[in-house]
DNA sequence: ATCGCACACGTTATAGCATAACGCAATTGA
DNA sequence: TCAATTGCGTTATGCTATAACGTGTGCGAT
């Protein structure tokens, strides 16, 4: 999916995501777009929707929490399954993708005839900084 | 971590998530145990908790639902990371380990020196029987 | 032009998931 | 016996997500 221009709310939510320096809950975003006019969580999940489907924002399934793609110059969802690695103690994320890993689990549910739409790969623990 | 005897609030919820054919979420379990006392969400969620602790049940993240371990013979926690493909139209569960994807994604976080403490791998999708 | 449609948006209400904080009872080991 | 640990029950609360309704705007087809 190619990302068409962002609408208002869209771009606002999208540049919340940008500017943090790890991920956030959908009401850790509308908190920070009440002075733009935001007042409802519907505003945020419906900007997430199109943002997650337009492959510009990533959900982490495992934290309830959103995060912009570490990627823009490329487009996350050509090249395979993304995979994260979430510190918990600092929130930073780091985003990777492993062909080999993808190889592998293409073939586990080929031969299960599984046909899988969506994979979340996430990593919990400590960074390199956090973990010393 | 082995599982020592369960305590009766444990043996409940274990005995529930062994019964049904596919995840629960923990609310479910709770409305299948108030026949048996149960009144409150934390009942449920403290069993789960050591039953998760005791590597007998797993949490699937990305659909907030717990279902007991597909290998009780052996210690789920002995043998890397757990992988589960879950059917969005029937909701059943196939759990799988891979050992080359484990040692990919260990791989990785070494290059990064990100000490990993719990993985998540999970495909959703549809199952052989409700993709034809 | 105007009708119909798709889409974004705003609002209120509600549903679903998870934990905090308190107190009590049973167990255990010093 | 006393303190610490663990499990349990209850009430209240917080966090995450969606349903359902209505409004307005742009845009192509008739
Ligand atoms: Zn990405
Ligand atoms: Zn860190
Ligand atoms: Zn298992
Ligand atoms: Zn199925």
């Amino acid at each position: 999916m190619n990302a068409p221009a962002l609408t208002k709310n869209q771009a606002l939510v999208f540049e919340v995501l940008e500017r943090a320096d790890g991920p956030l809950s959908a009401y850790t975003i509308l908190d920070k777009l009440r002075d733009h006019g935001f007042r409802a969580p519907l505003q945020v999940y419906r900007a997430l929707e199109k943002l997650l489907e337009y492959g510009v924002v990533h959900r982490l399934e495992s934290i309830n929490a959103f995060v912009a793609c570490a990627h823009p110059e490329q487009n996350c969802h050509s090249h395979g399954i993304v995979a994260f690695a979430i510190c918990e103690s600092c929130g930073h994320v780091l985003e990777f993708h492993d062909h080999e890993v993808d190889h592998r689990l293409m073939n586990w549910t080929r031969g299960k005839k599984f046909k899988a739409e969506k994979t979340t790969i996430e990593i919990r623990g400590l960074c390199e900084a956090c973990a010393a």
